[in-house]
DNA sequence: TTGCTCCTCACGTCACGTGAGGTGGC
DNA sequence: TTGCTCCTCACGTCACGTGAGGTGGC
């Protein structure tokens, strides 16, 4: 028998974590004094403390240890929580690895740049939508503004037309590879319910109004730029130069999402909140 | 001016993030009614937001995060947080990794041998430490007995003569390759406080006690044998093989380390307790 | 009047580390 | 008597999620 500071020794762990593992049930004194509450453990128990740390070693929560520990314990669940295990930590390392990418890109944009960029580029998960738009190509530059106003105007006669409520922001789509300044290929749309996709028109040719499902899209990264809208030509270099610089490439239509400002605001010179979002994937 | 809600919607972060944001500091709303309590944000703190969005997608703790939103942060201080974050993600990635590589090798074992092995291998860093040792060549296993007692005599008058106290347990090194069953190189030996080192004899020949410090070991496999002395080469047979199926390889002599009972009872009945330990490296 | 949004606590998360405050045995 | 070991709370960690319980505006 030994008393707890003997048997952390010879365990190599701290006293604290086998009165931990005692309150979890883990590891139970084989006696305890009942008048001093002293915990006393026996040499046979010492396989068990190292299988509870061999699991840990693993890095299974110790709840799931405490499941282990029992003698007959099904192979197949076993098993199971050794995949779970497994994918799990494959996926955290394919984070961290995200992550370190990251980190590094932006020390050597420090070091190239000699000041932190003043944009932020951030990568999430966007979630699949069910969009009412039209497409349209814009010949010039120049003749933007009134084809978007145009293209507004049909947007909200179509909603109110259908009775259709939006349910989230202006979407504009450019379907160029590059940045072009004739015969801009471009959609402009609205997020809808998607109830509302039972309105669609099969076949529908360019410049009429449709309704669609936007498949969801793994990575997207993007900037968020609130400011004046002559001033998103600037974010919008910085976010396709970070994706250059991060080992990505894009891997589909740059969109444009108005979080805050309409179209039909956009000619003044009210500040606006566009997120500039381009889907990407590793190269 | 916009209320918590919409000001969470602008920013695709939940309302409670906002709440610790501003309890922290990291982003107080530009307004807040002394009567109802209710924050208001304006468009032109998005972007700080964001920066903060930003700075945590580098994993990066909230409160580094808040002494990197000034205006003016000196930029070797900005670099030196990224670097620090670099080399703990890699380290981190380098640990995950190995944690990978042991739950599937315990994986394909489950698969190989039907069952769980009943040997926990786990790896661990050991520290420097002083020994006194001799070290001796056993002609054949049966003379193992009379060897070792002769040993532990020895080491125990050396320690008596020079009033040193052990510090530690025991330890038995083998200096050979493979197993072999004759001329067995090894050393029998216990931890000494630092400080005996001053009774080292230079150029000791075989078979003489002496001290000497031995290096820390990065990483060293171990498994505890907890039983019956004659049941050790089993555990080590386990030990070896998970070393194999893990992707090492030894890098340096194996040792048993009497965790506990002496060299002097262990040819009896009694069980003991061992730690058999194998320095090991990726191959 | 009923929902909706906002508010402030405050607990829970995970595996312990680290005191605080107190008690038996050498 | 002084250290040493043991004990039981209980807080702190990190970034929020999730109620509980209550209050203003449409």
């Amino acid at each position: 028998m030994f008393k707890i500071g003997d048997f952390s020794q010879l365990g190599q762990v701290s006293v604290r974590m086998l009165r931990h593992y005692d309150e979890l049930g883990l590891l139970k004194p084989a006696h305890v004094d009942p008048w001093t509450e002293y915990r006393y453990y026996t040499i046979g128990q010492l396989p068990r403390l190292h299988r509870i740390l061999a699991l840990k070693d693993l890095g299974l929560p110790l709840d799931q240890i405490g499941t282990l520990l029992d003698d007959d314990v099904p192979l197949p669940y076993l098993r199971r929580l050794l995949q779970q295990r497994q994918t799990e930590l494959d996926q955290q390392i394919q984070a961290e690895q995200a992550r370190l990418t990251r980190v590094a890109a932006r020390l050597q944009e420090l070091e190239e740049e000699g000041k932190p960029s003043p944009y932020d580029v951030i990568v999430k998960r966007v979630d699949a939508i069910t969009l009412v738009s039209a497409r349209v190509v814009v010949p010039t530059l120049a003749d933007m503004p009134p084809y978007r106003h145009r293209l507004s105007e049909e947007l909200y006669g179509w909603l109110d037309q259908h009775h259709v409520k939006p349910s989230g922001p202006e979407l504009v789509f450019y379907h160029i590879p590059e940045f072009v300044e004739t015969n801009i290929d471009l959609e402009f749309g609205i997020i809808v319910p998607p109830s509302a996709i039972k309105h669609r028109v099969a076949d529908a040719p360019l410049s009429t109004m449709n309704v669609r499902e936007l498949p969801e899209v793994a990575e997207m990264a993007y900037v968020v730029h609130s400011g004046m809208i002559h001033d998103i030509p600037h974010a919008l270099t910085a976010l396709y130069r970070w994706v250059g610089t991060h080992g990505y490439t894009s891997s589909g239509a740059y969109r444009e999402v108005h979080v805050w400002g309409r179209e039909t605001d956009s000619v003044n010179i009210e500040p606006i909140v566009v997120e500039l979002q381009l889907p990407i994937a590793r190269i």
